[in-house]
DNA sequence: ACAGAAAGGTGAATGTTACTAACCTGAATG
DNA sequence: CATTCAGGTTAGTAACATTCACCTTTCTGT
């Protein structure tokens, strides 16, 4: 009966077409659900029931439940991969391009709660996340990231004594984190003003310095 | 003669806990059990026979399986709380205690592998963790913190144009995303290196700065 | 001394849950 | 016009976490 509302919300743009309605209420169902609950306390009745299909029906579409926690991820991240490409397009410089990074990074997690909530608490539990398709987009993002930083230690704009990789996790985690605590007690966050403070501090170090010289 | 109800807490060895054996066992089995499996997939069966139980023993001792990790948890944090408060005790300077504390947890993580993957990866999908006693000694430790930094731009070390609570996100965040993925993959992770990047990189930024003027 | 409470532990159910096998139905396809 | 096939359903099943009633040993107050 409570069946979902089919248009207008989701990561649907065009790229749903091809999939049976079935299977588009369903994946739609989990979204749904996972607003407000965590996806170890959905069940498949509850999909299934909000969905208004059968709960076998899920099984024809999906491996097993995670399989289908991990289709819905992949939506999003082709979504949100598509966005990345063009976001970096036309800034000059690493640092700009990462400040603009980390500035869409903390946007998207602040807009899109659901996405942030599986990428942040709900898959890391799964050891066969990190073999996983979504997974494989999270590293190409990744490493996107990495690529940025190894062209500002290139053109030096960003120091050489300690290796991209490092610099990368610490952004990332950094990023995650923050994240992470607003997710998990749902409190707002602004992209501006965190991503200002995050890249101060990133860019220029958390030690006090005769740094009178910015500008930005 | 009466038993001496000892107050003492189990750690990973537990002979000096005053829990009854069959508590002791639970524990120690699930624990075991961590180092090759994920929480999701250890069944209460598995830890009973392990510990050379029955399943209902763990209910007696335990409200229920997350109950039973929560508490694990807890034994390991009050120990390493206890090492931690130790750890700064002596050290002069907010930078260096800063230091010495980075050191510390990556040196914590790199050895208890299944303290870190409780942690880092078991516990974060569970919403009601976030009002659980173990989260309570993660905040705690994560006040130090905070209150280290605090110190830090008291007496001038540190910055203070940005707000002490997102330089800990940053490194609090930084920290445990590099843990993370050496969680996560096996990896072995060597704290002397990785503490010595970290603080690098935190204290100074990741900017080519002409900052000539650097301690060797 | 001894009733009885408390502590430590067991064996056998029970209700949920994820998942499966077999079947139905209409519409393309050849 | 037989057949495949996509989309969907009905009716299970095994595994799992959790509970209930019960047993035995140790401690405690009077």
């Amino acid at each position: 009966m409570s069946a979902v509302k089919n248009s207008g919300k989701a990561v649907k743009d065009g790229k749903t077409s091809g999939f049976p309605p079935g299977r588009i209420r369903i994946a739609d169902s989990l979204r749904l659900l996972l607003e407000k609950k965590d996806f170890g306390s959905i069940t498949t009745a509850e999909i299934a029931r909000t969905a208004g299909v059968t709960e076998a029906l899920i099984y024809k579409y999906f491996k097993d439940k995670r399989d289908l926690l991990y289709q819905v991820l992949r939506e999003y991240l082709e979504h949100y991969d598509a966005r990345f490409e063009l976001d970096v397009k036309g800034i000059k410089g690493a640092l700009n391009k990462l400040r603009k990074v980390i500035w869409s990074h903390l946007n998207v997690y602040a807009t899109d709660r659901v996405f942030a909530k599986i990428l942040l608490v709900e898959v890391r539990s799964f050891p066969d996340y990190y073999n996983s398709e979504p997974y494989m987009l999270v590293k190409k993002y990744s490493n996107t990231l990495k690529s940025i930083i190894e062209e500002g230690v290139s053109n030096g704009e960003i120091r050489d004594d300690v290796s991209p990789s490092i610099i990368r996790q610490i952004i990332l985690g950094a990023l995650e984190n923050i994240c992470l605590t607003a997710v998990a007690f749902d409190r707002v966050m602004s992209p501006d003003e965190l991503s200002e403070s995050l890249c101060e501090l990133l860019f220029s170090g958390i030690e006090k310095n005769s740094d009178a010289d910015r500008k930005t």
